[in-house]
DNA sequence: CCGAAATGCTTTAAGCTTCAAGCATGTCAA
DNA sequence: TTGACATGCTTGAAGCTTAAAGCATTTCGG
C-alpha cells in the first residue's frame, strides 16, 4: 500500500477516535452533540449574531443544515431568530441568555477534555504535530484549490 | 485559548478538507458514498466474507448501521448476503464479481487522489507526519482506555 | 418603473448515524 | 430438558448531512 495511504489513515483514525470521544462526552454530560456546540461556539464568537449563510459559512456545511439546526436550537430555548428589518431575506441567530450560559459551561468542560485527551502526547511532540498540521494545511489548500477551474 | 485545543483544530481541519475532498470524488466519479467504499473494503480485504458484526467492528460504527448500508450494497448488486447454516444468527456478506470489479476500479483511483492531495506537502514533512501521528495513535489509546472502568 | 437576475432561506428526498428496544437463535447450568 | 442468559441482527425514532428545487426578497439594467 502506498505511503500516502497509510498516512491518510492514520490522520483519519486520530481524528476519528478524539471527535468519537467528544461527542460521546457532549452527550453524556450536556445531552447535546457537536453540530449544536459547533453553532453555539460559533454565535459566541459574535456578539451581534450572524447569518444562517455566515454560519454555514464558517461551520463549512450546507446551507439547509443550518436551517434544520437553528430550528432544534431555537426550540430549546438556546439561540434567537429574527429577520433583519433592512433585508427581509436574512435570518439573524444570536445566543439567548441561557445559550450563553449553557455554552460557557460546555465550553470549559470541552477544552478541559481535549486538554486531557492530549496530555498523553508530550508537549514537545505536541508542538511538532501541530507545526507539522500548520504546513499540511497550507499544502492541501494549494492542492485542493487550483483544480476547481 | 488552548495550545491543545489549537492543536485538535487544526487536526480536525487537516481531515475534514481532505475527507470532504475524497466523498466529492466518490461521488462526482462513481455516484457512491465513503461508507459504501469502506464497507466494500473492508470485504474486499476478506476473501470469506465477513458477518456484520465483524464489518461494525472494523468500520467503528454501530451494528444498526451496517444493516441498512448493506441492505443498499445488496440492492445494488455489490455485495451478497447468506445467513450462516452453523449459526442462523449470522448474517455473512461476500463482494459479488460486480462488486470486486467495482471496487478494485474505485480503490486504484482512490489512491490516486490520496497520493495527489499529499503531493504538496514534501515527503520528509510526510514521512515526520506519520510518524507522529502513530506516537499520537499510541498516545490517544492510552488517554482513552484507562477510563472506561 | 419593470422585468430579470441574484441572493438568502426553506423544503424535500435520500442517505448516514446512533441508541434503545425487540426478535430469533444459540448456549449452558440445574 | 428446560429456563435463563447471551449473542447477532433488525427495527424505530431522532438527529445530522447533502443536493436540488422552490419561495421570498432585493438589486440592477433598460
Amino acid at each position: 500500500m502506498k505511503s500516502e495511504l497509510r498516512l491518510w489513515l492514520r490522520l483519519l483514525t486520530c481524528t476519528n477516535m478524539i471527535e468519537a470521544e467528544l461527542r460521546r462526552r457532549l452527550r453524556e454530560k450536556f445531552n447535546t452533540t457537536l453540530p449544536r456546540f459547533d453553532l453555539l461556539a460559533a454565535l459566541d464568537r459574535a456578539p451581534e449574531g450572524l447569518s444562517l449563510g455566515e454560519i454555514s459559512g464558517r461551520m463549512m456545511v450546507s446551507n439547509g443544515n443550518i436551517t434544520g439546526l437553528a430550528a432544534r436550537l431555537e426550540a430549546e430555548g438556546l439561540v434567537a431568530r429574527r429577520t433583519e428589518p433592512h433585508d427581509r431575506r436574512v435570518v439573524r441567530l444570536t445566543l439567548t441568555e441561557a445559550g450563553a450560559a449553557a455554552f460557557a459551561e460546555q465550553s470549559a468542560a470541552h477544552a478541559g477534555w481535549v486538554a486531557e485527551i492530549f496530555s498523553a502526547l508530550p508537549p514537545h511532540e505536541r508542538e511538532a504535530l501541530h507545526r507539522l498540521l500548520g504546513r499540511t494545511k497550507s499544502a492541501l489548500t494549494e492542492a485542493l484549490e487550483g483544480e476547481e477551474a
